[in-house]
DNA sequence: ATCCAAAGCCAC
DNA sequence: AAACGTGGCTTTGGAT
């Protein structure tokens, strides 16, 4: 029996301003929460939602897949997936690991390190900012860069209307999909929708985001002009990804191949620029695990997820193995603007403490 | 028993 | 007027 037959053919709670699915209507998170107070069973209906996400995803499957020999889980990490250059990750997904919900944070704080380790983590800050500020060129966000500002926290305080001390940590994550949304094409209903903000504060910020960052603008532009000439877009390394429906004559299909042409050369260069410090950081990590008592490896490179690199270290080499990790990963590639990596440790790997 | 599509949701 | 992108996993319901 589905959800939606309950809700709205059951119970009869109105359907006015619910969004569809291709085949009926939704009953999605965001959805639900409109009919929050309409109905004392919607309370309890998002709760469940997420408790048996978080116990079926993660609670129930991951126990079962320890390997008996290592004590871990293992994951696979495919080379050759994903349209952009990234690596995904399977057999368990460990790059979506939950840390938004206090739940979520109880799941993640499972992940811990062995005896007399500690878990390091190294982050690349507004990363995919830090690249389009340079592809584009844009004077504005490569200044915002230079000075070392957070456009993640400035937008959360445009968007909560709170001064810039008042963001929080869950008030710039919010504000992540706000930047990325709106550059990668989000409109001013789909922005107004998820923020939960009007149409009209929704259509002035977007104005607002590409007359600071113009030069942004007219770059995005120019992707989706030389794909519809060339067929194909790159990354700054060269990493091609063809998108022959840019040329299409359904309105649909070619905005939607639009989306991707402009999406793909900064999630791919983000991700050509993790793949080549992998490639660099693993070195140093070799020549220390070499020069170790009985060439022993005490320093193991063990996850990535997309723009951050997860390693386990002998608690006492923690500060000078993060700090040569940190330097690797940002001295990488010279760009326009400067690349920072934000390191952490901790026992697990949600109770983690920023280094320096 | 196996495959499939859709909806929904976890992360970056 | 509309329209963030990239993934993987679980559940459900239906078909082979
Ligand atoms: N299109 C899109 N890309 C996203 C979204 N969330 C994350 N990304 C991409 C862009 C980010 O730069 C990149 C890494 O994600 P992070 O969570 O590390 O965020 P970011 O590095 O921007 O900020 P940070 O300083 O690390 O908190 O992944 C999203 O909602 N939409
Ligand atoms: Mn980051
Ligand atoms: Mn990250």
């Amino acid at each position: 029996m589905q959800l939606k037959e309950i809700l709205f053919e059951k119970l009869k709670i109105s359907q006015e301003g619910i969004g569809k699915t291709k085949t009926g209507i939704s009953t999605a998170a965001a959805e639900l929460e409109k009919l929050h107070d309409q109905h004392e069973i919607v309370p309890l209906i998002e709760d469940y939602r997420e408790l048996t996400k978080l116990q079926s995803t993660y609670v129930d499957a991951l126990p079962k897949l320890i390997n008996p020999k290592t004590g871990r889980v293992h994951t696979e990490f495919n080379q050759t997936i994903t349209a952009t250059g990234r690596l995904s990750s399977s057999n368990p997904n460990l790059q979506n690991i939950p840390i938004r919900t206090a739940w979520g944070k109880a799941i993640r704080k499972a992940f811990v390190a062995d005896r007399g380790q500690r878990i390091v983590s190294a982050d690349y800050s507004q990363v995919e900012l830090r690249v389009i500020a340079c592809l584009a060129k844009d004077k504005n966000m490569m200044e915002v860069f230079k000075k070392g500002e957070d456009i993640h926290a400035t937008t959360a305080a445009k968007i909560f209307e709170v001064p810039l001390e008042k963001v929080d940590k869950e008030m710039r994550s919010a504000a992540k999909e706000v930047n990325f949304g709106v550059l990668y094409g989000m409109g001013a209903y789909g922005l107004a929708w998820r923020k939960k903000i009007s149409r009209e504060r929704a259509r002035e910020f977007i104005e607002k985001y590409f007359e600071t960052y113009k030069d942004v603008k007219i770059y995005l532009d120019k992707i989706k002009d030389t794909a519809r000439d060339l067929g194909y877009v790159q990354t700054l390394f060269g990493r091609r990804r063809y998108l022959p429906e840019i040329n299409s004559g359904v309105a649909q299909v070619r905005l939607s191949a639009e989306r991707m042409a402009i999406n793909m050369p900064i999630q791919g260069t983000a991700a050509d620029l993790m793949k080549i410090a992998m490639i660099e950081v693993y070195k140093v990590i070799k020549d220390i695990n070499q020069k170790s008592f009985n060439h022993e490896i005490i320093v193991k490179m063990m996850l990535q997820v997309h723009d951050e690199l997860v390693f386990e270290v002998p608690m006492d080499m923690v500060e000078q193995v993060a700090k040569i990790i940190d330097e690797k990963m940002e001295k990488i590639h010279k760009l326009e603007v400067p690349i920072k990596v934000d390191t952490e440790a901790g026992k697990n790997w949600q109770e983690m403490e920023e280094l320096y």
